[in-house]
DNA sequence: TAGATTGTTAATCGATTAACAATC
DNA sequence: TAGATTGTTAATCGATTAACAATC
């Protein structure tokens, strides 16, 4: 029993990894060195080595890896040949994009059941698949078994969309609502909203601008924002 | 001049501060407190004053943060009155639902231009935009000021749309491609491939289910993966 | 004043990386 | 053997948090 932490950004690299890797088998190649395969995910080639060596020895010194035998490696550690079950809630927001084009089931991903809250799309086979009402989500949960739960409602409603995962037995959530969602922490939830990225973007860009400044006393009355969300001040 | 370095964590905690600040807002609270807002965004409140300790002081001792004025610091830390014109690539993909489901316009995010590499909806006014074909990509651009960009297609093409990007003078790229992406360090490029975050879900579960093991000796000489972008082999 | 909560320090924790001995 | 590259150590860097003096 191994009880080394292995960090949650080794985890998301390893991901990477796989995928160059996948880039560098369709192209033929049979080893590849740590520093090629670093510059290829952007990371640190003493970054790479380390991150595989919580996993066991892969290479060879003086080689490399060999290309297919380090995927086949990573494909176990991170279970990348299962097949997983997904439930979507939403389909107004990214879900109708998740439901249309479903190229995470090549993945391993498979969307299975999908419900619409508005009641626009319920009864509609879009893809082969048919869009559910919410009415019908326990009925549907109960009689298909699923692993993961997308949600894409963005609003007051997210924490109940969660609520009905939960209690329908799924064990993780990808949630791309801008609203937080709780959880029992034996279901694993990741928040994919990229509003915050954007944010971070634009912070960055006006930073890099301005250069230098943390202003030393900010004292604008400044009305609130005009978009965003109404302030109803 | 203050050369503090501010932590890119710390600037992606803040819209998360500045989105439950919305919802008090909402509520009618004029106070709050570290502990409540951390509670609120699942933080630890010494982190929460920590972050804004970067930037100022905003609160009262013995009292909190009056909510509008904290608001409006984050709001001006962040730049989030500011508005920006985004442009897209890809309608394939998530880039069809952004088209439709304008959600981060009321954050000041607009798009105004989308470009179609398909060229299925070339032509096609979606929601009061015209979508133009890949080929008319310079002559947008040029007459159009362009902030950001985003890249939602996932295929070979993906490093040219953002070499397109930056010649067109963006600042940020979104990319949503699983492919990473190379631009001058000028340019703020995130990543928001959500493929992986569903990776990283699925191995917690697994890790979770299996308890305790970092297998010592991985020998399987199993097949590689089934599904998952041809593994032409 | 007594109670509450901030702002900040110092300790801790975790993640990154340079450097190099091991070894193919 | 000579050259190359891994696996690993130790140093560094950065981020989190407990604790508490300051102060409303």
């Amino acid at each position: 029993m191994n009880t080394t932490k292995i960090p949650k950004a080794t985890v998301f690299r390893l991901t990477l990894y796989y995928r160059y890797l996948q880039t560098l088998c369709r192209a033929g190649c049979h080893t590849v060195s740590s520093a090629e395969l670093a510059k290829g995910t952007r990371v640190n080639s003493a970054q790479l080595r380390k991150d595989l060596s919580y996993f066991g020895k892969f290479g060879v010194r003086g080689v490399g890896y060999e290309v297919k035998k380090l995927m086949r490696r990573i494909q176990e550690i991170l279970g990348l040949s299962k097949s997983w079950n997904m439930a979507l809630i939403g389909l107004d927001h990214i879900g109708y994009a998740m439901l249309q084009h479903r190229q995470f089931e090549k993945r391993g991903y498979n969307l299975v059941a999908a419900f619409d809250i508005t009641g626009r799309y319920a009864g509609e086979r879009i893809h082969s698949l048919t869009v559910h009402s919410i009415d019908e989500f326990d009925t549907v949960m109960q009689n298909n078994p699923i692993d993961l739960g997308v949600i894409a409602i963005d609003s007051e409603h997210t924490q109940q969309a969660a609520d009905a995962f939960v209690r329908a037995g799924v064990k993780g959530i990808l949630n791309f609502s801008s609203t937080l969602v709780t959880a029992p922490k034996d279901i694993q939830v990741k928040d994919a909203d990229f509003t915050i990225l954007l944010d971070n973007i634009t912070y960055a860009i006006t930073r890099d601008t301005n250069k230098l400044e943390v202003p030393s006393d900010i004292h604008s009355d400044a009305p609130l924002p005009i978009h965003g969300i109404a302030l109803s001040v």
